[in-house]
RNA sequence: GCGCCCAUAGCUCAGUUGGAUAGAGCGUUGGCCUCCGGAGCCAAAGGUCAGAGGUUCGAAUCCUCUUGGGCGCGCCA
C-alpha cells in the first residue's frame, strides 16, 4: 500500500508537469492506478494510465506513455520503467523494494492485511433460519459466506455487528407447536392423524418426549375432537382447523409450553451448531420483540399518517408500487394480524434507527423477489434504501450417488449442518463453501467431500502452513537459533521462487481490500491457494535449515512472513491454521 | 405470461470491475526425494468464453436480440 502510495506520487508529479507544459488536460492523480503483472517480463507493477489519457490528450497512447516516462521524477524505488504493448508502462522495482515486505509483515504479525479503521458502521444480517428445524447445508451456505464477509470486512476497517433475525413469530410458529403436540399425543398412546403439511424431522419426536419428561399426560385432554379434521379439507384449512382446535384444547398457556419447547430447543440447537462452525454473532435479534413492544403497530400508524397505506377487501395495503415494486403488498391482514412484511418494515427500521452507515443483508436467492417491497418501505419511512445491499446466496445443490438429493424442511428430508461438519470437519465445510463466489449455483457432491476428504483444497492451505511449522521446529531440534530473523539480510535473496513468493506477500492488503469492496470473500480463498502453492513449489525447489547462516536466516524470514500470512487470510475465512496435521 | 440470476477446458470453478498470449483444481498422460512432512513439486494434452450483432485503440467483462438452465411472482415465512 505504501509502495503504491509512493508510485501515486511520483506518477502525480510527472502528470502535473505535462499539464503545465499543455501536453494533457489536468487530470486527478486519482486516475493513475496499478495493478500486479502477470508476467515478469512485464515488471512488477503496470498501469494503463497513457491509455486512458490518449483521447483526451489527443495523443497517440505510446507517444504518451514516453512523454510521462520523460516526466518521471529520480526515484530510489525503481530500476526501469519500459512502455510496452499498445501503451503501458511497465515498472521494475529495485530488489530491496520487493523484499521490503518480509519485515512489513513480521512487524504487523496478525494484524497484517488490515487497513487502518474507517470510522464507518455496518450491520451484516446472514442465515436468519426459521428456528423450526435444524440447519441445513444451505443455510451452511449463507452461515460461511456472511461470517467470513464480517471478517474480511472488519480486516478493511469496517466496524461490524453481526446478527441473526431470529423469526420467533407467525404461521410457521403455530405449525411448529401443533406438530409437536400431535407427537406428544402419539407418545401418549393417542391416535392421531399427522398432517403432511406438519412439520415431519425427528427432533419434533424429541421435543415432544422432552415436554412429557417435564409434564406427563397433562394435554393429553380431549384429543378426540381431531376426527373431525377430515381428509379431503384443503391441507392448509385443516391446518388452521389443528391450530384452533390446539389453543382451544390446550389453553393459552398449555399452547405455549408446546411453542417454547420448540422454539426453545431449536434456537438453542441453531446456536450451538453456529458456535461449533465458528460463527458468533453480536446480537440475536427476535421478531416476536417486535410485537411485544409495539414497535409493528408503530410502524404500521406511521407508514398510515404519512399517506402509504389505504384499506381494500379489509385489509391494509402498503402502496409500494409508487417506490418501483411491481404491485402493493399486505401489511395488516383482513383480521388485524401484521404480516411477515410488517414485521420486516419495523425490523429495517429498527436497524436504521441504530446508527449503522450501511447495512448487508445476505439471502436466500429464492428470496430476490422480496427486496424491491422492502427497498420501498425503507424509502417511505424516509430513510436511504441505498445504504442496505442485499446480497444473493444460491442454493447449493446436493448431490449423493450422483443424484440430487431433495430437500425440503417440512418433510425432514434433508442433510443437516450438522453432519456435514461432522463428516467433513468444519474447517473443510467453510473452505468449500468459500470457494465458491456467493451467486454462482453451487454442486455440493457428498461423497466426494465425504468419503475422500484428502482432496479437500482447504488442506492444501492448511499443509502449506504446517509445513514453515515443521521446519521452525526442525530448526529448533537442531539448536539453530532463529530468533534474529528480523535482522537478515534479505538481499541474499535473488531466486525467481522468492520474488514471486515476495510479490504475492505484497498483494494481500490489496486481494482484502478488493474482497470487502466487492462483497466477495472467495478472493481470499483463490489467493491462500495460490500462496500455498508459491510456498509448495518454493519448499520443493530448495533447502532451508542446510545452507549458510545469512542464507538461511533470510529465507526463514521469508517462509515465516509466507506462514503469517496464510494463518492471517485462513482466519478471515473461519478457517484454522494447524501446526500440525 | 412478467421479473431477477446464470452460461468460461471432459467435470467443479476463477478471471484484479474494459487491458497484454483467458487461468486453477479434479480427471487423463509422463516425470521428481541419499535432503527440512510426497496431504507435495514439475511437465504435457485439453477453449469458437452458449450463439449473433453493436459500442472502441482494446470485450469473457458493457448494450440489444436469440437459445438453454435456476429461481421468484400469497392476507406463507
Amino acid at each position: 500500500m505504501f509502495l503504491k502510495k509512493q508510485l501515486i506520487e511520483l506518477f502525480g508529479a510527472a502528470l502535473g508537469q505535462l499539464t503545465r507544459e499543455g501536453v494533457i488536460p489536468a487530470t486527478d492523480p486519482e486516475l493513475v492506478r496499478f495493478e500486479r503483472t502477470r508476467q515478469k517480463e512485464h515488471g512488477d507493477l503496470a498501469t494503463n494510465l497513457a491509455l486512458v489519457l490518449a483521447r483526451p490528450a489527443g495523443r497517440k497512447p505510446r507517444d504518451l506513455a514516453a512523454a510521462i516516462v520523460a516526466a518521471l521524477p529520480a526515484s530510489a524505488i525503481i530500476s526501469k520503467v519500459e512502455i510496452a504493448g499498445p501503451g503501458f508502462i511497465n515498472i521494475f522495482l529495485r530488489a530491496a523494494e520487493r523484499f521490503a515486505v518480509v519485515g512489513d509483515v513480521r512487524a504487523a504479525g496478525a494484524r497484517y492485511g488490515c487497513a487502518q479503521p474507517r470510522g464507518e458502521r455496518v450491520l451484516i444480517e446472514y442465515v436468519s433460519a426459521n428456528p423450526t428445524g435444524p440447519l441445513h447445508v444451505g443455510h451452511g451456505r449463507g452461515a460461511a459466506y456472511g461470517d467470513a464477509l464480517a471478517r474480511v470486512l472488519r480486516a478493511a476497517g469496517f466496524d461490524v455487528a453481526s446478527e441473526y433475525y431470529v423469526n420467533d413469530a407467525g404461521r410457521q410458529m403455530d405449525i411448529l407447536a401443533v406438530s409437536v403436540w400431535l407427537r406428544y399425543l402419539e407418545l401418549c398412546g393417542s391416535e392421531v392423524r399427522f398432517p403432511d403439511n406438519g412439520y415431519q424431522g425427528d427432533y419434533i419426536y424429541d421435543i415432544a418426549a422432552g415436554v412429557h419428561r417435564g409434564h406427563g399426560d397433562e394435554y393429553v385432554q380431549s384429543s378426540g375432537g381431531l376426527g373431525k379434521v377430515s381428509a379431503d379439507v384443503e391441507p392448509e384449512a385443516a391446518m388452521d382447523a389443528l391450530i384452533d382446535h390446539a389453543r382451544g384444547s390446550l389453553g393459552a398457556a398449555g399452547y405455549r409450553v408446546m411453542q417454547a419447547a420448540a422454539v426453545d430447543t431449536l434456537l438453542e440447537d441453531i446456536h450451538n451448531d453456529l458456535e461449533q462452525f465458528n460463527v458468533n454473532y453480536d446480537r440475536w435479534f427476535s421478531e416476536c420483540s417486535l410485537f411485544e413492544n409495539g414497535s409493528i403497530d408503530d410502524t404500521v400508524a406511521r407508514l398510515r399518517d404519512t399517506g402509504h397505506l389505504y384499506q381494500r377487501d379489509g385489509a391494509w395495503w402498503f402502496r409500494s408500487s409508487r417506490f418501483g415494486d411491481e404491485k402493493d403488498r399486505v401489511v395488516l391482514r383482513e383480521n388485524g394480524v401484521p404480516t411477515y412484511f410488517a414485521a420486516d418494515i419495523a425490523y429495517h427500521r429498527d436497524k436504521y434507527s441504530r446508527g449503522f452507515d450501511r447495512f448487508i443483508n445476505v439471502w436466500g436467492a429464492d428470496h430476490h423477489g422480496y427486496i424491491p417491497r422492502v427497498k420501498a418501505a425503507i424509502s417511505a419511512l424516509g430513510l436511504d434504501p441505498d445504504c442496505l445491499t442485499v446480497t444473493l446466496v444460491q442454493f447449493a445443490v446436493l448431490y449423493r450417488a450422483g443424484e440430487k438429493v431433495s430437500m425440503s424442511t417440512r418433510s425432514g428430508e434433508f442433510v443437516t449442518l450438522r453432519e456435514l461438519r461432522q463428516e467433513v470437519s468444519s474447517d473443510a465445510a467453510r473452505f468449500f463453501y468459500v470457494q465458491r463466489k456467493s451467486d454462482q449455483h453451487m454442486d455440493f457432491d457428498l461423497d466426494l467431500a465425504k468419503s475422500r476428504s484428502n482432496d479437500n483444497p482447504v488442506y492444501y492451505v492448511q499443509y502449506a502452513h504446517a509445513r514453515v511449522c515443521s521446519v521452525f521446529n526442525q530448526a529448533r531440534e537442531r539448536g539453530i537459533d532463529t530468533s534474529d530473523l528480523d535482522a537478515a539480510d534479505l538481499g541474499l535473496l535473488t531466486d525467481d521462487h522468492e520474488l514471486e513468493l515476495a510479490a504475492q506477500l505484497a498483494r494481500f492488503p490489496e486481494v482484502v481490500s478488493a474482497a470487502a469492496a466487492g462483497l466477495e470473500p472467495h478472493q481470499i480463498v483463490y489467493y491462500l491457494r495460490e500462496l500455498a502453492n508459491g510456498l509448495h513449489t518454493y519448499y520443493n525447489a530448495h533447502q532451508f535449515l542446510t545452507v549458510a547462516v545469512s542464507l538461511r536466516s533470510a529465507r526463514l524470514a521469508l517462509i515465516d512472513a509466507v506462514r503469517q500470512v496464510l494463518a492471517n487470510g485462513l482466519d478471515l475465512v473461519g478457517v484454522s491454521a494447524p501446526e500440525r496435521m
